[in-house]
RNA sequence: GCGCGAGUGGUGGAAUUGGUAGACUCGCUAGAUUCAGGUUCUAGUGUUCACUUCGGACGUGGGGGUUCAAGUCCCCCCUCGCGCACCA
């Protein structure tokens, strides 16, 4: 019989479905694992062969969990709102709506055909008004609480989106999504106060199980810098407020920076006689867009403000105030004291206006450059009260005196800002909160929720900056809860992050009509034990979510601080460049380099015609290099099986990995392999005697390595299992502790061979084997004989042999025996079942040789 | 610049309480089977010298070091990827 993989994966896949074998149970005896799955944004352009990797990493644990017994928790759904849906939308005519219930039946094939156990009684979708609801009811509550605040301030704008961002999605002063210059405006925002949460966002990443790259990458990003705030008085009469993390070093403070935008620059009007000066640095500054303005390497630029001065509170001198960009308006309190000393910008700054550099901390010259060293050991001069004290004890000194004075405390800062929460788009969960001339922002009562998006005629974003939704003056005039006069509804909409900062809790209860989730689910479910997701999310939808769920947590909603106990990371899959020489075929290559004289040659032309990027032999897939794998191409020439084994066998699962489309067929040699393999095996209820050890220690792998996220080595060990019964034979136990082993990484073809093995019941049924460490050790080990760390033989004895019968076993080989003519043992060592290391040197003669 | 990670055959990648480097694939070579096939099987495959045999030398980015023994530990250097980036 052969191998037919369609009918055998459509065959176990409506089986399954049928007896509803991955659905979850809320409650019961057995113990509970909740997988997650970053659910998928259903793109126009269908699943890529990126999804299938984190999907079948945790569908391999998943299927795993039930076999040993948990009640698992393995859901799926989509995060469907966002503007790739509503830019097709407009640029078709269709409404996103249907754009959106298309793509999720598209997905819902796709996934389905691939085998996953997910629980398909829970999907969930973010643009479904019974989900939003609870979106906006979070975001109510946030409201309520004062966390959600709307407020005028620069943002992000995306030229091309025509739209805010969120700080988090900003890149490289470009728009994480589209890749289009972003610009500041000042603009009204709705803001999420996610700097609340800072100190606990940071302080709980200690006790969870996290990898650790997404703690540090946390960590970077909230930014957390212990220091202090001081109040500097002015000639103007008011006082500059600043932050430092170098207090110790206030008596090198030789001036002021702030930056163009700070507040007090607009009282001082009057009192700047260059305020012309002054102003068009702002205006520059104010033009340039995010990228220009941190451009690295970048010439200090600034101007001194004339008619005001600032006096440093330790010296009691008056030192110049300057203004001038490298100095962030968003970041401490928009001003600095300036240490050219000890900082390598105030040192730049003050070269370049040449300005007083004095040393305070001793142990570089402060001549040649700044000393920045924060050496805890270091003396301070030229430091009044604090000369001679080392820095570790100057710090504290400093702190004590400025709150004695009362001009200064200690002060923890972060880098994080709040969340900029709105966007002028159409397709979006609408803000639920609406505008009253006479009462302010007034929240929607909650038993009106869900407010559904209006259909409108037209979802073109504007050039103005406002919402699609403002047009809809029907929707827009309601009245106001509070007063009960004529009132407007928010047009702005919530960010895409906004549904899926929460979605992992309506899994727990999907069809919840009274509560974002019931009380029995949450406490039964508790929190999500393992989570695999994007690096890409780290900084994002990670610390978003984290956020939502413990203000959910403050609020009594959910029972833990935080939603995720584990969480790990995949590398992406990659594309072979097909500009890159390397990866033309052979035919393309010689007539290249018959061209070009040689391969440098070749690689050069098609640098200059394809640019910068030829150079790589992998880049990401994309479809303007048409690099891009469909997975529904690879399951119909090889079945669902051979593309979920391939995609696990391809290499660290942390890690990027190209993928190879003529390596796909190993994986469905091996299968192949395993269904011939049937043909051979004989009747037996227990394992056979010369593959008991191999299978222990197969299991042994195979489990640990699941665990590990190591499938590469746990496919690899079932392949060696495989040849090994190719090799001595197999009888049918054997076999069916194959396919056991077999089921999570490829469970239609185990499905199959369980039955025509005569399995009882369903092979994703049987109970995970168990291994015996007694019994995976070989009575015989190959022991490796070393001369000075060199091997030199090898030689077969009984296991646990004594270690003085190996050195006599070592000393009688032959090959041994060559090596030690004219030589005397000084010592041996030996490793137990290993290897015996023999350390020679050369014999003194007792007679001169003839 | 700072932080994190990584450099191993023609390729993807194994192997770190220091203990036989290259498991398991792909590719390639030879043979067999099938013979229109992207089929299957057997043997081989780090480089190099010897090649009649035994075998020898070298080999994990480069250079030092520790050790009976180093891909693994220590010091210096180089390259690449990712993240952050004037954060006071």
């Amino acid at each position: 019989m052969k191998y037919e993989f369609h009918q055998i994966e459509k065959k176990w896949q409506k089986i399954w479905e049928e007896q509803k074998v991955n659905a979850a149970v809320n409650g019961g005896d057995k113990p509970k694992f909740y997988a997650l799955v970053e659910f998928p944004y259903p793109s126009g352009d269908g699943l890529h062969v990126g999804h299938p990797r984190p999907y079948t990493a945790l569908d391999i644990v998943s299927r795993k969990r039930r076999m040993e017994g948990y009640n698992v928790l393995f859901p799926i759904g989509f995060d469907a709102f966002g503007l790739p849906t509503e830019n097709f939308a407009i640029k078709n005519h269709v409404h996103p709506r249907e754009v959106t219930k298309r793509n999720i039946a598209r997905f819902t094939d796709q996934l389905k055909m691939l085998g996953f156990s997910f629980d398909w009684d829970r999907v969930v979708d973010t643009t479904d008004p019974e989900y939003y609801k609870w979106t906006q009811w979070i975001f109510l509550q946030m409201f309520k609480k004062g966390l959600a605040y709307k407020t005028k301030m620069p943002v992000n704008w995306c030229t091309s989106c025509k739209c805010v961002l969120a700080n988090e999605e900003v890149v490289n002063g470009v728009c994480e999504r589209c890749g289009s210059p972003v610009v500041r405006r000042e603009k009204s925002q709705w803001m999420l106060a996610i700097t609340k949460y800072a100190q606990r966002l940071i302080d709980d990443l200690d006790d969870l199980d996290y990898i650790e790259r997404v703690k540090i990458q946390q960590r970077n990003w909230i930014g957390r810098s212990i220091g202090a705030e001081v109040s500097f008085k002015t000639t103007a009469g008011d006082e500059m407020l600043i932050f430092t993390t170098r207090p110790d070093t206030m008596f090198g403070a030789t001036y002021m920076v702030m930056s163009p935008e700070h507040e007090l620059l607009k009282r001082w009007e009057d009192k700047l006689t260059n305020l012309a000066e002054v102003k068009a640095y702002q205006e520059e500054a104010a033009r340039k867009s995010d990228f220009e303005r941190t451009e690295m390497n970048k010439e200090k630029t600034g101007v001194r403000l004339q008619g005001v001065a600032a006096v440093n509170p330790v010296t009691g001198e008056e030192i110049p105030i300057f203004i001038s960009d490298y100095v962030l308006a968003t970041y401490g309190t928009g001003a600095i004291m300036a240490v050219p000393g000890h900082d390598e910008r105030d040192w730049e700054f003050a070269h370049a206006f040449d300005l007083p550099i004095v040393e305070v901390v001793q142990g570089g010259d402060v001549t040649k450059e700044a000393f920045v060293d924060k050496d805890e050991n270091a003396r301070m001069v030229n430091s009044g009260f604090l000369n001679g004290l080392s820095v570790k004890e100057a710090i504290p000194t400093m702190i004590r005196w400025l709150e004695e004075k009362g001009i200064g405390r200690e002060k923890v800062n972060f880098k994080l800002r709040d969340w900029v929460f709105s966007r002028q788009r159409y397709w979006g969960e609408p803000i639920p909160i609406i505008n009253c001339p006479k009462c302010g922002w007034v929240p929607m009562d909650e038993k009106d929720l869900p407010l559904l998006l209006p259909d409108v005629k037209s979802y073109e974003p504007t050039d103005t900056g406002e919402s699609p939704l403002a047009h809809m003056t029907d929707w827009v005039k309601c009245t106001c809860p509070k007063c009960g006069g004529s009132a407007e509804h928010e047009t702005d909409t919530m960010p895409q992050w906004a549904g899926s900062s929460w979605y992992f809790l309506r899994y727990m209860d999907p069809h919840n009509k009274e509560a974002l989730v019931g009380k029995d689910a949450i406490d039964y479910w508790n929190r999500v034990d393992w989570y695999n997701g994007g690096m890409e999310h780290t900084t994002l939808h990670l610390l978003y979510s984290r956020f939502w769920h413990k203000f959910l947590y403050d609020i009594g909603v959910v029972p833990t601080s935080e939603p995720y106990a584990k969480r790990t990371s995949h590398g992406m899959i990659l594309g072979l460049n097909p500009r890159n020489f390397a990866n033309l075929d052979p035919a393309e290559q010689e007539k290249l380099v018959a061209e070009f004289g040689s391969e440098e040659g070749a690689q050069k032309h098609l640098t200059e015609k394809y640019g910068e990027m030829a150079e790589h032999p992998i880049v990401k897939m994309s479809k303007s290099l048409g690099n891009v794998v469909n997975p529904n191409d690879i399951v119909n020439q090889y079945g669902a099986d051979t593309l979920r084994l391939y995609i696990m066998f391809i290499g660290d699962f942390e890690k990027a990995a190209p993928w190879q489309d003529t390596a796909v067929k190993g994986s469905k040699r091996f299968l192949d392999r395993v269904w011939n393999l049937e043909q051979k095996v004989t009747p037996g209820s227990a394992y056979s005697k010369e593959n008991e050890a191999s299978i222990h220690r197969t299991i042994k792998k195979v489990s640990e390595d699941i665990e590990a996220m190591k499938f590469n080595t746990a496919i690899a060990a079932l392949m060696t299992l495989v040849n090994e019964f190719y090799d001595k034979g197999l009888n049918k136990a054997d076999y069916q502790l194959l396919l056991k082993l077999l089921s999570p990484f490829t469970p239609h073809i185990a499905e199959e061979l369980w039955e025509m093995t005569g399995g009882e019941g369903l092979c994703c049924r049987q109970p995970w084997p168990k291994y015996d460490v007694s019994k995976m050790a070989d009575a015989e080990k190959t022991i490796a004989i070393q001369v000075g760390g060199k091997l030199r033989s090898t030689v077969v004895l009984p296991a646990d042999s004594p270690d003085d019968a190996v050195v006599a076993a070592a000393l009688k080989d032959p090959k041994i025996a060559k090596q030690m003519e004219g030589m005397e043992l000084v010592k041996s060592i030996v490793v137990k079942n290993k290897l015996v290391n023999l350390v020679l040197k050369p014999k003194k003669l007792d007679k001169p040789q003839e």
